[in-house]
DNA sequence: TTGAAAGCGCTACCAA
DNA sequence: TTGGTAGCGCTTTCAA
């Protein structure tokens, strides 16, 4: 094994003048520098990153659990956020599938607590918010939605407003028999709680709208079309500009005039289809969530989603 | 920090007597092993798992770089294999995204070589094989496609032969008059050509079949449905199960007699759907190649798909 | 500008 | 069964 020493004596350098030129540190003579650079190039050397590692303290990677390895779109652009954030800051990511297994994500923690990254980020989790948070000693660990706990960090997208201005902006244009599509009917489902509790104070209580659930493809919302036409609508609320793509086909199809049609996501679909979206910063949102895992300070960052008119 | 020599003083043992327990060696006391494991508890002691690393030389990590973040099911399937199979070892997979980014391919080729982790496995490459071959000194790697480089293991699923079979089943059953089904009709497109080649030996160089590209979703073959009709078809040779899903729906929208249909990649819909399908192997190349990832010989794996008669 | 030496935390060999 | 110690390969402080 060639290693530090070895290019030292070769060159007739100290050790630590070999660790100067890897580091480029200051205070090198220029033909110090030379002189190692050729050995180490004679000797196809290459500085092990391991003991930099364990020497330094610090392994410039951050861990990334993420539930699956069929992403949706929002999950995708969520690491392409972070991707980019860590090669900006020189950090390696490491994707940690964890399956819905809380096993496995409690694998993934004491990963953490051994030094094997720096720091840990959940895009989403089984484990429970108060074993997460015991291992908060061992480096950060960020949870991408809303979480109390001051030894955690929470970065997440606040949809509440966007929401608000969407179906304020639906009511001016003078709709309000108001479809509203789900992936999950149920309160469980923080879209389904919000999109409500936005729809019932722009529109009243009394006010019901029609409500689709199970979709979250276009398919989804094509298959589901009849549904949309048992009442009078003139307003379709979508949950994604894909599945907003579904409906349009589906009132070209029956040549029926298409009702005001609202998407998510900022898909390229939407922008394709001309119609008002939601941008819920997923890309953002990974980007904050990278920083924030090399903040030293614990933090609650809330970005807000965008209501982008068409 | 609490390191293994602050358990060897405070449990009166030294630290080779630590390192037993901890890595569970035998020739310790019952009495030894209680003590320090005690100690160990009261000071939420851990090993540091770099330290371990570089003092064994061994990572027991294994990278995996991925084309993309999206992933369509072949794919997912692959890495579910790698993941169960890694799970098996007590390995851990890393995966590394390359979204088709050459510098990045060499990136995490660079961190091979300095023992990041023990071996890498290309599920897709961008970078030339000349180069992956160069890095091979530092640590198996592995390219999930056919590769004759001395230097590589090389692990794939021949698809051929049953492609062929499945070519013959059709042709038994009085059919002749067939479409095929591709993403993308390229000769660089490995499964255009076999697929080509293989209709073309069971059926002749004469007879044509319709080609329909661009087609990677249900969705996709739903809006090309009427591309079928042109040619009157009594067979179409899908790629995949999600595909011929679109395609069933287009013909039961128009009330029209469904030809005979094949699948691809074994998935659920398939099954539900009662059609004949291609298994593809994708679990099982992911499984067969995680486990070359650790071989110490390079060697050369084809795996065969098979034909399912449902 | 350079180098010696003390870490970083662990493993494993060898001697007792 | 136990312990001493020499690695693993690098960084960093301090003195020269």
């Amino acid at each position: 094994m060639t290693n530090i020493r070895k290019i030292a004596k070769l060159s007739g350098y100290s050790v630590s003048s070999v660790s100067r030129v890897i580091n480029n540190h200051p205070h090198v003579s220029e033909e110090a520098r030379q002189k190692i650079l050729q050995v180490m190039e004679e000797l196809d050397y290459r500085p092990n990153i391991l003991a930099q590692e364990l020497s330094s303290g610090s392994t410039r990677r951050v861990g990334v659990v993420i539930p699956n390895m069929t992403l949706p779109p929002y999950f995708s652009q969520l690491l392409n956020g972070l991707l980019d954030a860590a090669m900006d800051h020189n950090y390696t990511l490491l994707i940690l599938p964890s399956r819905y297994d809380i096993d496995l994500e409690k694998y993934y923690l004491e990963q953490l607590r051994g030094r094997a990254f720096d720091s840990l980020i959940f895009t989403s989790r089984s484990v429970d918010l108060e074993t997460i948070a015991s291992y908060a000693k061992y480096g950060n660990i960020v949870c991408c939605e809303e979480v109390q706990d001051p030894n955690l960090s929470s970065v997440y997208v606040s949809r509440t407003h966007a929401c608000k201005t969407a179906f304020n902006w639906i009511k001016d244009q003078g709709k309000s028999r108001i479809a509203l599509l789900f992936t999950r009917k149920d309160l469980k489902s923080s879209t389904y709680r919000l999109t409500m509790e936005a729809y019932k104070e722009v529109f009243g209580e009394k006010k019901e709208p029609l409500i689709l659930d199970g979709i979250s493809t276009g398919e989804d919302a094509y298959e589901q079309g009849d549904s949309l036409l048992e009442q009078d609508l003139d307003c379709i609320f979508s949950n994604g500009d894909d599945v907003a793509t579904g409906v349009v086909r589906y009132y070209q199809e029956k040549n029926l005039a298409l009702p005001l049609l609202i998407g998510q996501e900022k898909q390229l679909t939407g922008e394709v289809l001309g119609i008002p979206t939601i941008d819920n910063k997923s890309y953002q949102l990974g980007q904050e969530s990278f920083k924030q895992a090399l903040s030293d300070e614990k933090r609650t960052i809330i970005l807000q989603s965008e209501f982008i008119i068409r």
